[in-house]
Order: C-alpha cells, then sequence, then structure tokens
DNA sequence: ATGAATGCAAATCGTTTGCATCGCA
DNA sequence: TGCGATGCAAACGATTTGCATTCAT
C-alpha cells in the first residue's frame, strides 16, 4: 500500500475521531472524491487497520482497529455515541454456552441504542 | 390497521419462517408490489409485531416480535442463520455496570458471525 | 362513502464500477 | 516507468415518495 496523502488524512481523521464516522462525514472533512474514500476505506478493512461499524441506519461507520475491543452506547434521540466497556468478553460468555451444533463464532457485533443523558431529560 | 390478504399473508410467511426474511425473500414468495411490502412492514415494526434484524449486508431484515428475545448465529459462507440463547440476558450485563453517565439503555443488538458446521468442515 | 391499503413509476441514498488519468516508489 | 491511487460519471441495490386507484369497514 501507497503512502498517499488521502490515506494519511483519513487515518488522522479516524485517529482523531471518538466516535465510528460515517462516509459522509468522513468526505465533510476532506477534498478527495468519494469514490477514493470508498476505496481507501475497503482497503484499510482488508488490512485490518480499520474496522466496520454499523448501527440502525443503512450506512456504515468506521473505526481504527487498533482500539481495544469494546462496544457503543447510541442515542436514538441524537444519534450521539459514546463507548461502553463490558464487564465480561461477550464472546467468552458465548462460548461457554454448548449447544451450537458445530457452529464456529469469529466474531460478534453488539451495540446498545436508548437516550443519551441530555436526551432523557428534554425528552 | 386493516385486516387485509398482503397482511395475513405477510404475517403467516414470518411466522412459518425460523430465521429473520429480507424484503425480497418475501417478495418472492407474494405477488404484491414491493412497496406494499415496505409499507406493511413499516406499521408491524410500528405496531410492535415485527422486529428489525441487521446482520453484516446492507438489507433489513425482519422478525416475529413474538418470539422470545434471542440472538443469531450468522454463516459469513452460507448466509444461514440459526438461534442462539445466551445464559445471561446482555442487557442486564450491562446494567450492571455504573459510568453510563445517565444514558438509559433502551435496547440492544447482538449478532454472532462465524461459520457453520457444514461449512467450517469444507472450508 | 371514507380513509386506509395498493400499485406503479420515479426519486433518493449509500455504495460500487468502468475507464481514463495521475503520481508514488 | 509501471502499477497503485484518484476522479468523474454512470450503474446499482435497497428503500422511499408522489399520486392515482382500489378495497375494507
Amino acid at each position: 500500500m501507497r503512502q498517499t496523502k488521502t490515506r494519511k488524512k483519513l487515518l488522522a481523521l479516524l485517529t482523531s475521531a471518538r466516535r465510528p464516522i460515517s462516509v459522509a462525514d468522513l468526505l465533510s472533512h476532506l477534498s478527495v472524491n468519494k469514490t477514493t474514500v470508498y476505496r481507501q476505506l475497503d482497503s484499510l478493512v482488508k488490512a485490518g487497520q480499520v474496522t466496520e461499524v454499523r448501527f440502525s441506519d443503512r450506512k456504515v461507520r468506521y473505526e481504527l482497529a487498533s482500539l481495544p475491543h469494546h462496544h457503543h452506547l447510541v442515542c436514538t434521540a441524537c444519534d450521539s455515541v459514546r463507548d461502553i466497556d463490558l464487564p465480561d468478553d461477550i464472546e467468552s460468555i458465548a462460548s461457554k454456552f454448548p449447544n451450537r451444533d458445530g457452529f464456529v463464532i469469529q466474531n460478534h457485533y453488539l451495540e446498545f441504542f436508548g437516550l443519551c443523558a441530555k436526551c432523557s431529560r428534554h425528552e
């Protein structure tokens, strides 16, 4: 992979962001073609540097893969996102449970939805 | 809400299916316009009779809301889906954990991805 | 008969592809 | 200089919308 400006800027944005970012968000901070962003993200995901995150809408969001494994609290009112650390890794909980008929779990996807402090006050 | 043929047929399909179904799937078993299916599903979701499920692709799948709360094992090779029952409800695990700064969790979304028995053999 | 449900076509939105050009290594 | 990176326009797939028509109550 080449060391291009776009790539550096993309990684910088992903690093400084504290939450998963959508392509639209990235585009508003970059002056590059959206196709390029999609392609860069794609290769970063394939290279294992970036992770895809999906919330309840149709667009994919992206996050640095180097972040420790964690999950999100998504506010359904204002769309704000914060991290949540769970006491036990869900994967290990699932693996304790036997009847999976040889299904090999590779990863999981867990997000929590609700109202953030601000929105639950004003609601 | 009216008691229409489409609605009955839709609910019948959702009932007989053992896994979350996409709109495309539903359409292949019905002779109605896709717009109608989308609108029916929308009102069923709003009425709390049907639940949206999202896997790793971009399309939404639908499931009867009357099913007991559960999660899925999704095979990334053949797209088959089976249910998994977790020993503890994740919501209760999350609620045990304090530092959420007033965030009120309303629901969560959890899916497991991996290889089903058949695909992990042939892989 | 009246408003909800339906069908159809066109629009929208996020994402992908084809193809020509550009620029690191 | 060669191949990966980029831009642009057009294609694509899932979903939504506008509007006229039909049907359940």
